[in-house]
DNA sequence: ATGACATTTGAGTGATCGCTCAAATTCTGT
DNA sequence: ACAGAATTTGAGCGATCACTCAAATGTCAT
């Protein structure tokens, strides 16, 4: 017989996830998230313990969603390369969204939390690691299917992938031109290309 | 008739610099720019006006050190290119560092602010588009060396170097094995070296 | 309706934030 | 030696920080 919340659990989080994505973990004070959440101290607290746990919670989202986006893009290509040349072009052109939710979260959070947010840097460290096997899986079957030379080591192809992505989103964080970020994302692409098996 | 500064203003400085490099502007309290510093707040606040003076003040000796080790680098170099090769390894190997120093300032500082710290916003932009004018020198002259060919966009490549070089100080800042580090360096390299013109 | 329980409320906690200023100190010119 | 100017000091300002808890409110089963 459980009472209905009162609140909408994932709503809230998706607000917190917002601000805290947006303003960055020390710069979110609770005032902010009082207002967001519209719940009061003493509600957030009794629903997510501390501000600290709230983030995690939050950063626990971004990262499962954008584990999710990047695998349905990439299944729903052709194939393997295809797919990672698809994400390629869908961060690019993200630009349309929130201004302020260009850079990578996780990216972003490893750069602004201290030595004293400990707890919080492993997770990201976790996260982002994550994201390179999820990364360095699809080199993997993109090897498996000949579609790139043989010789290439998945793991460090992914890294690659990686930072090269984080690179891009930082460019349009920069309010760089969204014509500029295609043609990145395009050269970034050719290179994808150039992994492939000399043709004789 | 100048009484002589009792504090040494470049020390501070230095020491400021150091704490907000690392810590970022946030998470940067006076009780630990009082400690580094080894002065009080009056004090602080007689030299540098506000937290926020300071920070800016630091940032400024940033990117004028980034800038100017660049060019030395670069100057030192046999040519152009040769140059830009070079301060690509320089970059992958300083991670002897502090590692709390790996990240890039600029970057960092711009993932750290806010909307509410717009004047600190500005400033970071014009100092990486001071960086990227400085490399798309020398991309400027590689082209009138004819080390690059003539097609190529200096200001587009410099934006791209950049980019990279932003990249592969992230990698730094999350403990990638200087190894790694050294093979990402010689990969942009590379990449410098395709940018030459066709042998024929 | 009513008692029992779950949940929300928001004023208020101590700590810390960036910052001020009157007093103490240190230096300079004579 | 001493007055006056320059500089440092540090207690303490109001504001805000993350957070707490007794009281109020809402929702059950009966």
């Amino acid at each position: 017989m459980q009472r209905a919340r009162p609140y909408d659990r994932d709503e809230a989080l998706d607000a917190a996830l917002g601000l805290f994505w947006e303003k960055g973990y020390h710069a979110t004070s609770l005032k902010d998230l009082e207002a967001v959440l519209r719940m009061k101290p003493g509600s957030i607290y009794a629903a997510f313990t501390s501000k600290e746990k709230l983030f995690l919670l939050t950063l626990e989202r971004y990262y499962e969603r954008s584990r999710e986006e990047f695998r349905s893009v990439v299944t729903e290509a052709p194939g393997p390369m295809a797919g990672l040349k698809a994400f390629l072009k869908a961060v690019a052109s993200a630009e349309i969204r929130n201004p302020k939710h260009r850079a990578c979260m996780l990216v972003k959070t490893l750069l602004t939390t201290t030595t004293e947010d400990a707890k919080i840097t492993r997770t990201v460290d976790s996260y982002l690691e994550g994201m390179a096997q999820e990364m360095a899986h699809v080199f993997e079957q993109a090897k498996a299917a000949g579609e790139i030379r043989a010789d290439l080591d998945p793991r460090r192809l992914a890294r690659r992938f990686q930072s090269d992505l984080s690179a891009l989103k930082i460019e349009a964080y920069r309010d760089a031109p969204a014509e500029e970020l295609a043609r990145r994302a395009d050269e970034l692409a050719q290179d994808l290309d150039d992994l492939r098996p000399a043709p004789h």
